[in-house]
DNA sequence: AATGAATGAGTGTTCATTCAT
DNA sequence: TATGAATGAACACTCATTCAT
């Protein structure tokens, strides 16, 4: 007797979430052009052929990755976005929510990284800003300019600035996911970043 | 006339040096795996067949960069921790100096995104401490101690702090040469990572 | 010391028709998805990826293939509209040249069988007019119009007989080149698919 | 209540005719090796998983077809051969039926079309005259030469006057299926292949 | 018995490397 | 020495077949 279709779709969206994730670690620990279809089927425990089950490419897999993680993350900054804080304590729990992803070397750690090796091939745009970063990037700048008129961030275009500080993020991602950093960097150090040392704003 | 030994030598020099420095620009936009021969013996200008009548292999070509950035950079680095000046200062040289290589998107700028995306296969093993990053952090995690002791530096692993400013070197030159920023990260941002805002040290 | 371009061209063009004869044969006997591309390139005596120098892809060979016969087809069908001679010698003449083409196993004689394969993928759409056929019908049916108000052509829609007498040439050349038939079918036969028997057709 | 064994190998047998014909169709169509199993079980409207649980693979599916097509011929064969008629007759009342299949575009005449295409693979014997062909070919050659002696079919070896006429009706429905010719050939075209044309002949 | 997800052997294609010129 | 055509091992991808349900 064949399987009810809601069993099938369940089991579908179950190795297509198992699949992904298996990816994001992969892609982020090799780069896109570094990471073998075979190595990857290997690492993930499954055939090659069952990843052709559910995307249609290498191309394919590395998009949805990125797709994933735009549409996890955007809901996410929206949130922080609203939040009923200063800015400052709003970058003062980014940084350490940041920081706490990055020690547990979870897989939103190994979407950063990946957001770095982007530039590589897979599109041949630069897709750092395009997919991931658009909204974290906005959202930052946002908070920046609010902190600065309240005077407790340093000055400067708040678009570079926020550029800046998450590029500093996707390094110490990469600096402990790869490299194997064994400490962690504290928040303070982030926050640091675009927060004045003042006594209010310790 | 055939050519003297002196000649074809510097001519042979000059051709390593030309393929290197095309070599390290592709390494560092598509990373390792993501750069072709082919593609990158034409963006040099020269056939397929000649980059192997000066290195032995793909892999060759990599490591030659990297001792060469190596060597480069441990003369430099010497000089910097013997020059008779403070901490403080000697942080603010290197930043200015870094974040001028950066602006100016000279070889070695090319050559830190490189350090950047280096966890790639390429032997396997990850070079970024071993090849380039060891001197730089040694010589650095000295003068952060220093610096620390005369109560300019912010607190922490002088080791862990060099690590962190070299990551941030690192993402600073990505984003200049690989997100294609507009904008020059101003060198007191470097210089802040690590040095107290203070009147004395402004 | 390299080749000059003069060389390298005419190394090129050699390849280029070498690939192509040899996979008018393959593809004419295997057909198209019947035809392994490690199977073609040790038919020809080259590596694997030498085909891949000439040509994007298995289909972009078979499209070249077409296109030759094509335009190869058109030139000749060209020169037998334009003969000074009656409908019935026209038939005549070309049921020998076709018989004759078949008999000696020619090229074009693979070719024949090879757009009788070609309602496989491929593009698939039936290219069998399209492609090969188109000029040749067409210019039979305007022989077959003129043999018909000449009363020497057996009567019917022009176009469907040329098609007709095209299918019976394709099959020929299967049965010749594919089933091995040992004998040749005489021209007399093909000729008569179009011409009455009459003493004066004789 | 459980089936009884009768219903349940009537059930298995229609099954089996139900695929044999979607098989026919699209192993016409595309070819042995362009039928992929997957797109012949959505032609047939069913699981792929369900073919197997009749044929044991691909080319068994093929050789069913071909017996099949064998056994129905070769029965109605012997039946023309034994027909109290003359031989012109049975080869006008075989171009008769011929013509009407391909018309009615049936079953049969995608099975004849089928024939054109074996000489892929699919074991790689030319199983032209092996299957098919044999029986038709020996029964034609014999009316053939029996129509010679009474002077009303044209001169030439008997087989191979057969192997030709085959090879038309052959063309045709491939002319008829493929090619998708609106028209359909006159019976006539076929007889006039070994019928001369004379009065007492029409 | 029927299904479609899973599989790996096999196929098409790429690319670092070799080599004749 | 410089070149780019030739190569085959390695890679991305397909598809006939298996099997749990």
């Amino acid at each position: 007797m064949p399987r009810t279709r809601e069993q099938n779709e369940a089991m579908r969206e179950a190795m297509r979430e198992r699949i992904l994730k298996g990816a994001v670690v992969c892609f982020a620990l090799n780069g896109y052009s570094g990471t073998k279809i075979g190595q990857l089927a290997k690492f993930i425990g499954i055939g090659q052929g069952t990843l052709y089950n559910y995307f249609a490419s290498k191309e394919d897999v590395f998009n949805a990755i990125l797709e994933q993680a735009t549409e996890q993350n955007s809901a996410s900054f929206d949130a922080l976005r609203r939040a009923p804080i200063s800015a400052v304590e709003k970058i003062r729990f980014l940084s350490e929510r940041m920081t706490a992803l990055i020690h547990d070397e979870s897989d939103t750690a190994y979407e950063l990284v990946l957001n770095f090796r982007m530039g590589e091939e897979a599109g041949s745009d630069n897709m750092f800003t395009e997919s991931y970063g658009d909204a974290p990037s906005a959202v930052l700048a946002d908070i920046i300019l609010t902190g600065q008129t309240e005077g407790a961030v340093v000055p400067g275009d708040p678009v570079l600035l926020a550029d800046y500080y998450w590029a500093v993020v996707h390094s110490l991602a990469y600096l402990k996911l790869i490299h194997k950093s064994h400490y962690t960097i504290p928040a303070e150090w982030l926050t640091r970043l675009l927060v004045l040392d003042s006594e209010e704003n310790k």
